[in-house]
DNA sequence: ATCATGTGTTGATAATTATCAAGAATATTT
DNA sequence: AAATATTCTTGATAATTATCAACACATGAT
């Protein structure tokens, strides 16, 4: 239990082992099945999400009754609607599994008193959100910047399970396309290479 | 000198006079004239750079020559490559000034050398990754989910001075569109409020 | 194993945006 | 103030993607 958390975890910051116990002492295991809902729209996101197995999507539902992808988590990631978990508003987003998973569950005040007790959570913390920020930038700069093509080759490079283990009108949610598209985008790009 | 940057920082975390002293120390103030570059792609990031006055842009440039814009900031904000400043590789993006403005630089090491001795920036630099990650999100949502219209409207109502400082055309760009399509986008919110 | 449901592909057509070009308006330079 | 450069708007056309529909294939339920 938690073994890639705190794998993690120390790969990043270094934490004692009395340190590590305290943090455990903080963390909620949860399975969830897959398409179980983790968090709804319109409901506070007590917890963030380590997934620890499995995968995860978070979407938000347009008035057409449209569902557009905005992150997918999988094994050492971390998945939240960030700010209704900082905030205590209504979530943003759906968050549900894809596949069964299992998730380590830490909330808010949780989170608050580790910061107090563990100093070095703070750098982790820290860490983690750069890694996210500057993966979330290059996802902007794609979508700004390159063809159908190159951006459905370069997420194939960047996240080889993402296509092995989701659906491909997901990938294509995730990629502002409809399905349609994303299939002659594949065409495309297999013409190119025979 | 550094007003605002030390406003913004006090009013997340809490400092003593002695801590804010020290930090002083590693700051560096530049002003840059309008069109001026900060950091030109294949270089390295060596600060972040706190906008006290004025504004910035980063943006990468294609195989065509077109220009994509990454990101605006205005005072308050902070701007860098983070990529090329966390790891020392080249950077992808330029970044000028679209306004005559004065930063406050902040280069990598003397961070770490703060994070030693000030153990409370490390929260703040927490809670500006989180407003900024917050931020991305919101926008990659609103790419994927609203219409043009819906787009710009947001736009304006969330960074009024972006709409009031900058030039339509970097608007567009920033939109991922061309300036063609978002004159179109203005004449049609335009008609729709007569 | 069979049936039902879901997913991916394909073609045709409609809608949207890019591209090109020119004119009008605005900003900058002299 | 006049001249020049840049930006914004507009129209026409081309290119790209969405929408609709049908079929083939894969997966899930019984």
């Amino acid at each position: 239990m938690y073994e890639l958390f705190f794998k993690n975890m120390t790969e990043k910051v270094k934490l004692t082992r009395d340190q590590q116990q305290m943090i455990r002492q903080y963390l909620v295991p949860k399975k969830i099945r897959k398409n179980q809902y983790l968090l709804q729209e319109g409901d506070v996101a007590k917890y963030a999400a380590f997934v620890e197995k499995g995968a995860l999507r978070a979407y938000s539902v347009d008035e057409k009754g449209t569902e557009h992808i905005i992150q997918f988590a999988f094994e050492g990631w971390t998945i939240s609607d960030m700010y209704s978990y900082m905030t205590g508003e209504p979530a943003t987003y759906n968050i549900d599994a894809l596949e069964d998973s299992e998730l380590v569950l830490l909330n808010k005040s949780a989170q608050e008193e580790i910061l107090q007790r563990v100093p070095e959570y703070e750098e982790y913390i820290r860490l983690q959100l750069t890694g996210a920020f500057m993966s979330m930038q290059k996802r902007i700069t794609s979508m700004l910047s390159l063809t159908l093509e190159e951006r459905y080759i370069q997420l194939t490079q960047l996240y080889p399970s993402l296509v092995q283990r989701v659906p491909q009108r997901m990938i294509a949610s995730y990629m502002g396309l409809t399905p349609e598209t994303l299939s002659r985008v594949r065409r495309k790009i297999k013409e190119r290479w025979e």
